[in-house]
Order: C-alpha cells, then sequence, then structure tokens
DNA sequence: ACCCTTGCGTTCAATGGCTGAACGCGTATG
DNA sequence: CATACGCGTTCAGCCATTGAACGCAAGGGT
C-alpha cells in the first residue's frame, strides 16, 4: 500500500531529478521526513541512484536518478496501479450512490 | 482518515447491532483488536452505547447500539464523505487517464 | 455432575509509518 | 569575513494496527 507513495515519488523524479527532498516532501503532501524515508527505500532497492550534483564532492545536493530497474519497477507498479484503480473506481460508484441513499434517507 | 472506520462501523452497527467484535472485525476488513480500538473510540465519544444482553438465546455479550448523537455524526459523517468520495472519483478517474497514458508510453 | 470446546471481550508487546523539530554542513549573499 | 539560507539527515514521540495471548461464561457430550 506505500507502493502509491513510491510510485508517485518514481514519477515526479523522472521528470524532475534535480528535485529536492522538500520539493518532494510538498508534491507528495508529506513531512520532509517522511520524504526521506520513502527515498530512502527506494535507493535501497536499487531504483533510485544517488548522482552528486553541483560540482563539489560534497553531498551538499543530489541527483535521483531512476535506475533501469528503478524504471521497470515503475511500469511494473503502473500496470498494477492501473487495474486496482479501475477496481476503487468501481466500487467508489457503488459507495456513492449507496452514501447518497443514507443521505436521503436521513433528510439531509 | 479514520473517521472512515468509524462511519463504517456506524453503519454496520445500527443494521446489526447484535455483532459481534469479531464479525465487526471481519466486516471492516481489520484485526479484532482494531475493531475493539475503534468501538472503545465510539464509546467514549458517546456514539455507541453498550447493553448487554442478559440470557438471550445468543451468545454475543453487548448489544452495540447507535445513541441518539451517534445517529447524528453518522449523518454528519455521511454527507462529508459523500463530498470527499465525490471528489475522489473525479481525481481517480483523472488519474486512471494519466497511468494509462504512461502505462502506453513505456509500452506495456 | 464433570470436563472441554467454543465464542466472547479485553489486553499488550511489537511493528511501521509519520510528524515536527532539531542538527551539521556547505554555499550564496552582504 | 560573517551569517543567513538551503540541503540532507536524524530522532523522539505518536498513533493505528496486528497477532497472540488471556480470563470468562455458556453449552454439549460422555
Amino acid at each position: 500500500m506505500s507502493d502509491e507513495r513510491h510510485l508517485n515519488a518514481l514519477r515526479l523524479l523522472e521528470e524532475k531529478p534535480e528535485m529536492t527532498q522538500r520539493e518532494l516532501a510538498a508534491a507528495l503532501g508529506v513531512s520532509v521526513g517522511a520524504a526521506n524515508y520513502c527515498l530512502k527505500a527506494l535507493v535501497e532497492k536499487g531504483w533510485v541512484k544517488l548522482e552528486n550534483f553541483q560540482r563539489s564532492k560534497t553531498k551538499a545536493r543530489y541527483l535521483y536518478v531512476l535506475t533501469p530497474s528503478g524504471l521497470a519497477g515503475k511500469a511494473r507498479l503502473t500496470t498494477a496501479f492501473l487495474k486496482r484503480k479501475l477496481q476503487e473506481h468501481e466500487r467508489l460508484s457503488a459507495e456513492i450512490r449507496l452514501l447518497q441513499e443514507e443521505a436521503q434517507r436521513s433528510n439531509l
């Protein structure tokens, strides 16, 4: 389930690898710590590689680059989520109908 | 939002107050401990009242009865969720479109 | 009567994910 | 040079959740 977080991060980073952890956090709607946590997981899986950016050898700033297996993983997650989301979409339609009935029955 | 959990519990209990915590847990798709946790919160809010079944022929110990403020709370949650779910439904449609594009772009 | 199974609610340690606030360290700006 | 800023990192604390126990009561079988 936290795969959704990972997929979203991958999407953002693929499009803009020079993103800051704070930017990423904001885009994901979570705290900086959470973004870092997520990023660390992606790096440990070998899906994202840290490259130094800004010519100093320090780790002041990174590029977060998707590795080949990161791209593959992203593709896999994408199809998996597409499937899930379609189901969820259907479920949601049913639930909305139900809620509307119930709201009406309670005179709202 | 754990309010969704609460709303679902309220719906189930209104329809069937003689429900067991284990039945409730199964219906909610969570563990027994979680159902208990949820139930306790509802009781502390005064939305659900425990009534005992003395010498009933069922094996349940309690009836989980919605109080008047429980009913009001449920109605409030229902409209709030209806609104949220409609938004989510729309968001989901957009996301699905996006995922489909992306899946295609990756030749899946 | 007796045990023994079953079903009930309750409890708790452990886990995982998250927040918010710090921290140290480079770098840009004055 | 100083100092404010932006970066990644870390951590205590919180909260929801799980899974496994627990004690208790009721029934059934022998």
